[in-house]
DNA sequence: TGTACATCAGTGAACGCGCGTTCACTGATGTAC
DNA sequence: TGTACATCAGTGAACGCGCGTTCACTGATGTAC
């Protein structure tokens, strides 16, 4: 007789003391299904693309909803933690700037289906996200950023937060709008994005690689 | 003894030879929920919006998707019709060029659900909803309009294609960005459209909203 | 004008499915003696 | 070193639900005579 074929098939159970390695992996099982563009994302999905059953997933998360807080929670850590990274110690103003709007963008284009989960919800999701702050930090490290390139003389911006806020929005438009046509813009995407984001933060002159023919 | 209470209620059926009008009124209650945020569109959900029973939607749609797809065909044409009306009859390319970018974005604002849902799906798409040609020209017209700003010595633009595809994103960006953040730039959303779009098609001069301080 | 009937716009019950969640349980493993 | 046992990491069956879809049907209404 052939063995039963189980979902769990494979899978080593977790040594004891170990059973909260559980909660990573159903937190990373997640993931895969998200960046496999699964179109619902359900607790018996997850289960199985553990390799456990559903009623596991008890001990670690009360609820569906939980799981995919937890998640949201890390990509968005993730996205800002580079972000910050990508600020780097960069002496340049203007550098600094195409790095972490480049990093921005970057991650939106390797993960478009999680950078999509982060920009899905609505209401409240940041209080329930509990990175409403770094969140905001991170806004802001843009817009000292530009303050920073007007103060070496190499932007004409008048409001650097107003500036953030385009140059944000049109990471954002690049981006969705790349995850969802793929033919959008493959060619030059890096230097299109470098073009936007200097025109917006009224960056002036050196070595922008878009060249402007005067009328 | 109570009268049953049914989902078709209060409905009057159509009249003989007026079948077809349920056609239109099962998009109409899909788009209703669409609207109203449902997170999941269901046959039995649009049936009960419509006020008839499941079965009656198959005498008008083959299945689910096709009313899915259905929807997303009409808003995709809603849109477009609002792009070509807005370029109206205006002498003034710069003048065009405002009125086009603010009819995309206030689609957007005043229908963020259905203009979420024109770029959820993604390959193959616009095949399957036979609006590709007119998406195209639609498009193409912003390239027009640039292109025609330069012309009237109005726009430093190097390339209109790839400034259109700039000021889209940043179209698109501004746009989504308002769906999922309530709170975001509320004050002076469409100074800050008309400033990007400027930027973006490198408008000079003129009635520019925004005042730039040189350094 | 009156009536039988064909047509048409739907209905209602039923199906199999995957879902979220609950509950009692099992069986491997580290530990006490 | 050997064994009984408590603990822990999960399992399996079951629940009620809403779903998409099918099928046979019903009952109002326009039309032919």
């Amino acid at each position: 007789m052939a063995p039963v074929m189980t979902s769990a098939r494979t899978r080593r159970r977790n040594a004891r003391g170990e059973g909260s390695r559980l909660r990573v992996e159903i937190v990373e099982a997640a993931l895969r299904l998200i960046d496999d563009d699964t179109d619902r994302l359900t607790l018996r999905a997850v289960a199985r693309e553990a390799r456990i059953t559903g009623p596991s997933i008890y001990d670690h998360f009360p609820d569906l909803e939980s799981i995919r807080t937890e998640v949201i929670r890390s990509c968005y850590e993730d996205l800002i933690e580079r972000i910050f990274q990508a600020q780097g110690d960069d002496a340049d103003p203007v550098e600094r700037l195409e790095a972490t709007c480049l990093a921005y963008a970057r991650y939106g284009a390797d993960f478009p289906h999680r950078y999509a989960l982060l920009f899905r919800g609505e209401r409240d999701q940041d209080e329930k996200l509990a990175v409403g702050d770094r969140g905001a930090a991170a806004l802001q490290t843009l817009v000292d950023t530009i303050a920073a390139c007007k103060e070496a003389g190499r932007s004409t911006t008048a409001d650097p937060y107003d500036d953030a806020i385009a140059v944000w929005s049109a990471l954002h438009g690049i981006t969705t709008l790349r995850a969802s046509r793929p033919n959008f813009a493959p060619l030059h995407r890096d230097e299109l994005i470098q073009s936007m984001v200097h025109r917006l933060a009224g960056i002036t002159s050196s070595s922008q690689p878009r060249t402007q023919t005067p009328q």
